[in-house]
DNA sequence: CATGAATGAGAGTTCATTCAT
DNA sequence: CATGAATGAACTCTCATTCAT
């Protein structure tokens, strides 16, 4: 009845894409080989480098799906006045960003070690800098960086952790940013 | 004359392991080759073999550093009763432990896709899975499972994070060590 | 609006020949992928196959544009008499035959390995052979042998080696000539 | 007998190159695989890494066995006076050194392509460089530029052509000299 | 005329591992 | 204790080529 006709045009990218996060998700980056993906998919090896330059242009690909956001937030953050009320504003949205992309954190958390040759590692870690500047930005006292690299990893690996544990999704992720909040707040008001 | 007479015992296999764990640490455990442990060390990889059953036995060598004295922890916890008591005292040494040892940790962190497939990875995972239930025992609700978890995080992810960051590590550990307390003490004195 | 009017025929025909040559000497024949000279023209490789069967096509085509000449010099050379005047002319025609199709020569030159497998490496030899023919009919000796090669490496080899060189072409085509009719010279003329 | 007892030591290296030679020789260098120079030398292709880094090394290694010579050869000329004497004798040893490396210096001609992007290409084009620096000195003329060029020419393809021909090696090579003697002659004596 | 998508074959290279000496 | 030599399996990647549209 005409549903999808011949939308055959290219999901091809898409589907390597999502095979390849499927993987790199159950065995890790290095040890998914491209022989692998190819199969699951069932292309050829060839069909992937039509598609991506490189093994690790799939790894950007993917990676790009929430640093783009990421992005987004960190440049939205640095137009703020450093209040206490931008910094906890900071954390709820990337709450949010990790909401969903769970599966694309995962994998840039646990292949770390193999991310550093890589350029992706660099731009990881820019990122993290650049957030670790702003959530300092006007107290640089050691008490609050501690509060605030706690704040953020409730949040980072809450996030992680909790994904695989039963119950409501949305109430875990809020229960998890109140406790971030809350470790945060003494700081941020304490000023 | 009488110092140290033939304590040589096995000099190689520590350097082996020392040599390594440099390695693991700076290109992780997947992208460090034996070739190149052997030409740092400057033996064959052949001698490798000689001390060290496979390259995963290397690995388990270094994991093994902390994982005896985790483990031991985790026994103590066991046989304690589940009071708020025994939970603040089983982060305070999870944090000694953690002090000399961030290395070790470091390679266990970042290299855990790869680990997955080793049964290192299994020991570790459950490990992880021991002291959760540890430290949920008594109070299974959301918002405890939270603020542990939380705890943790900084305890753990803050001797990581804050190592390459200036200033006196025994201060950072214990300003690190105070809010994870406090993140905890709440839900412990919530009961 | 009269000049010229369908005469496009195959503009990109002959653009892909001119771009592989290009590509050809610069990086030589195996080294240049389809990819590279499709790229470089700014269509797909499979417009490539539109105008030409295989690589090997696209070299033959550029063989030819000297292939074809130089038979029609050695049809020449064979239906004259032995005589020393007769080899002397083929030097002199060869010579003209060389200027203006440098870089064609020098693909042949410098990719003879990879022409063998090629059956334009087997028309290249045969050419050879004919020519040799040609030059020692009616002196089978030693010293004459050697002459006429001589004469010929001096003509072929020289219009590719003072190519980048500084000068007048026509200038350093000729020395070259007479170079090589002097070597030659003394044999023929010895009879 | 003891006729080599246990000679194995390690001929392996030099049957790789002899046997990539060979090949090289016989398919050209591009167009030979490891894995067949492996296969006919009954060994896997693993083991060529065992004693060569790269399939560029093992024609490196092949190519210096010329290359140590003739660079010797250069290393004389430019020690001497630049007369006709000299570079006679440059000649007389450049001939010398061809014989009995026939198929090293054919590789190397027949597969220019493909070492242009190695850097035994820029070795080589460095050596061509020297050689006509040393030749031409104290005479710039064209003619005498013509004239160096053409005996080189002479001895060198003279040596590679007349390979497959018949006839003493040892004839055929003191007529292609006298030849090219002659050519240089003129010029040398012309001063 | 030309493209987008895909393929099969094979390349060079690296790795963990083994074993006789 | 340690080495030199070798292997088998796998890897990432590239290539010339095909074909429906």
């Amino acid at each position: 009845m005409g549903s999808t006709p011949h939308t055959r045009r290219s999901d091809t990218r898409e589907r390597i894409q999502r095979t390849a996060l499927d993987l790199f998700v159950a065995r890790g980056y290095e040890k998914t080989s491209l022989r692998e993906i190819a199969e699951q998919l069932g292309v050829t090896k060839a069909a992937l480098y039509y598609h991506f330059k490189t093994k690790e242009d799939i790894l950007r690909a993917i990676s790009d799906q929430v640093g783009g956001p990421v992005d987004e937030l960190i440049d939205w953050g640095e137009a703020q006045p450093p209040t206490p009320e931008t910094k906890r504003e900071l954390l709820c949205r990337y709450s949010e960003k990790l909401r969903g992309a769970v599966p694309v954190f995962r994998i840039l958390q646990e292949n770390q070690a193999s991310l550093r040759a890589l350029d992706i590692g660099g731009r990881l870690r820019e990122r993290v800098t650049r957030l670790s500047r702003l959530m300092r930005a006007g107290d640089e006292g050691l008490d609050a960086q501690v509060r605030f690299s706690s704040a953020l990893f409730t949040v980072h690996f809450g996030a992680l952790a909790l994904d695989d544990v039963m119950g409501d999704p949305e109430e875990k992720r809020l229960a998890t940013l109140a406790v971030a909040l809350e470790v945060l707040g003494t700081a941020a008001a304490g000023r």
